[in-house]
DNA sequence: GTCTATAGTTCGATAGAC
DNA sequence: GTCTATCGAACTATAGAC
């Protein structure tokens, strides 16, 4: 039967091989979060998976499509999952409070599913992407995460029903951009307060965040 | 005078030569600020200022020390300009409000001196510096924002005598994040609100920031 | 000061052996 | 699938005429 053995040689790819395509990715991920886009080398990502560069262009071709691989694989699981839990809330709620949705908005990556939708690094990436203004950036943003901002602003407005449309809107950049503080590996918090922070301190950092970002949204009913 | 003609040819360079100096300045920093460090070119500098790509290296030897100087240029005009409206804030009122802080902090670009403190492609190069993790970016941060950053931490205690140094750095970094979506050209309010954003609107957002801030901040303090 | 021309390097991507 | 070797393009920076 050969067109069966050749059809089950495309749908199941060798676990070697899987794991191979996982370890570029993921080596893509750290690199490209260090170096940005532009600065990150088809090389060094080569080197830091431990792989053949010519690998990387069997897998996915381009760098380009490099890149977005990395987005598909991270941004589909979270956002899938926050979705989920926006519609739940909702769901179960008879009246849900500004809280509970910024419960989900600040989901700790561990909190997701097999942990897959998210990582320093990715977060890292995100961080970089959401503000930079080139074609590529804001392409990827639109793609990937303008819909399920959209979510969050109807969640916002259905929660606290005297926001207006644009007023949610800034809500949802502001608390975003004071978030991405947070996760950016910049180290600024580091060094402005002079702290070696530890776990423990993030999870104080996360508490600050939540109710910075719940008093300012609600400053905008007020 | 040979000695005294020389120094005169040092110290005051030709007002031609200084118009192409700018005028390549000018080019770099919107060059940078629509491709980020490594993706913007010398050759697109160059042709971007109607200048010889040899002339950069001319006046400014390499990619790095260009880069540099655009911050040098901007950061040193609007920092000095801050700080002394902190300390002019102090000294002329008897109990300045957090509200008083922040009317710095949120300073539009053109109230700085001649305007020379910032422009839209600078605000953009900053909110990418910001987030940034490379070695370089973290460099430029540390040595031209964390001084006014540690000026304003310490306003805010002023104001707040309750805030701890730890929620002060909080509040200077979640504040800066949210202005960075406000700054930044990625064009998300646009998108995600579906207005095509006239300069009434733009100073509309500012009013927000402003409020949203200012309530995040004193959630802390109560 | 400003230009053209180009040296020297590194990049993304491909060819082809195994 | 995975590797080595290499191509052509694009980059930063410099040399040297004017």
């Amino acid at each position: 039967m050969p067109s069966a053995a050749a059809q089950t040689k495309v749908k199941k790819p060798a676990k070697k091989a899987l794991a191979s395509r996982t370890s570029i990715l993921d080596a893509a991920e750290r690199v490209f979060a260090s170096f940005g886009y532009e600065g990150a080398t088809m090389s060094l990502i080569a080197r830091e998976a431990g792989q053949a560069q010519a690998l990387l262009h069997y897998y996915f071709e381009t760098k380009e499509n490099l890149y977005e691989e990395i987005f598909q694989r991270r941004a589909t699981t979270i956002n899938a999952f926050r979705k989920q839990e926006i519609e739940r809330l909702f769901a179960e709620r008879t009246k849900p409070s500004l809280e509970h949705v910024l419960d989900i908005f600040f989901l700790p990556a561990p909190a997701t599913p097999t942990g897959g939708g998210s990582s320093p690094a990715y977060s890292q990436i995100v961080a970089a992407v959401v503000v930079a203004d080139d074609r590529r950036s804001k392409d990827i943003v639109a793609r990937h995460y303008d819909p399920i901002a959209q979510d969050f602003i109807t969640a916002f407005r259905k929660v606290m029903p005297t926001l207006s449309h644009s007023d949610a809107v800034w809500a949802y950049l502001f608390a975003h951009g004071a978030r991405i503080q947070l996760l950016s590996r910049s180290g600024r918090y580091q060094r402005l307060s002079g702290d070696k922070s530890s776990r423990k301190a993030e999870a104080a950092a996360v508490e600050r965040l939540k109710s910075f970002v719940a008093a300012g949204i609600k400053a905008f009913a007020g």
